[in-house]
DNA sequence: ACTTGACCTGGAGCGCACTCCAGGTCCCAT
DNA sequence: ATGGGACCTGGAGTGCGCTCCAGGTCAAGT
């Protein structure tokens, strides 16, 4: 038996999972959250089990996954108990892609960081040999900064 | 001096970084390769700077630098080698955020981690109590997952 | 001379995930 | 009874980053 307590309202849900009224409505007309039950003015009153699954639905939209897999995903959920090990094999997979997505994304940093060591190379250079070229009309030596390493290009 | 085998084509720069020519010329509209060269067929021809370039721009757009920003880093770059302090703190910058970003990608993995681990708990339990609830007309408890663990819901 | 393939232009269109808005209802406190 | 605040609806609009297209040029091969 639920009271009033056991129920959230739309600001306490967009409040604590730090999205938008609109955002709130979105999902659940896009399928992610079932239809909301109503208090008597129409207002919605979202359940504990709502925001357990919205919970969900935030950190698989914070990792990237698109609505459309997120509605599949909340069909299996309304679908009732005997989906789970479909549910787990869907956010299984969603974790190895993640990682796959959190291996690249060293990969591309770990190559900015070499541009920046790169960069920091030519200041430490011209910081003891030549003081700075900043003559009014600019507009010099455009090819200088190939002349430091070739590998550079790829 | 440059002779053509200094210079990439258009397909040659879209096939090494992965892009399509559409985007290559957007790229070039939106200002982050500078207003290319062209043969006297009006091909654009790019030279090893440009790719030099194009890969660190590949790596930034990779990790989610808008287009904006890049177009801000491109202009560094064109106004010469006085702004690589800039450029080198554009590059800093980013590289916290990216840390940034890929520290809440793990947190949300573990939550999402969590969850699966709670399905299998799940599973586990059936597995060698009930065999499984599939009468045709299906509906039933329809609280039953809400009953396992209260914390569940943060 | 003809075809093929690579590339050109300007501009329209697309997919995604929201985001905004006008006009309305309901409830509560002054 | 009036005002304010929280919420409602349907539908249009937004921003981003491409992506596609029609119609054209150019150079090389057959």
């Amino acid at each position: 038996m639920l009271t009033d307590m056991d129920y959230y309202t739309p600001g306490q849900m967009a409040e604590r999972f730090d999205l938008t009224l609109d955002t709130l409505r979105y999902y659940e007309k896009a399928g992610l959250l079932r239809q909301v039950e109503r208090a008597p003015s129409g207002h919605r009153r979202y359940r504990a089990d709502d925001a357990e699954l919205l919970h969900l639905i935030r950190c698989l939209r914070d990792t990237d996954m698109p609505i459309a897999r997120l509605r599949e995903f909340a069909e299996l959920v309304r679908a009732g108990d005997h989906t789970i090990p479909e549910r787990v094999e869907v956010l299984q997979s969603h974790q190895r892609r993640l990682d796959e997505h959190i291996a690249e994304l060293r990969v591309r940093q770990a190559a900015i960081q070499h541009k920046i060591e790169y960069y920091l190379g030519v200041l430490a250079e011209n910081g003891h040999r030549a003081p700075e070229d900043d003559s009014p009309i600019g507009h010099t030596h455009p090819t200088d900064h190939t002349s430091r390493s070739v590998e550079e290009a790829l």
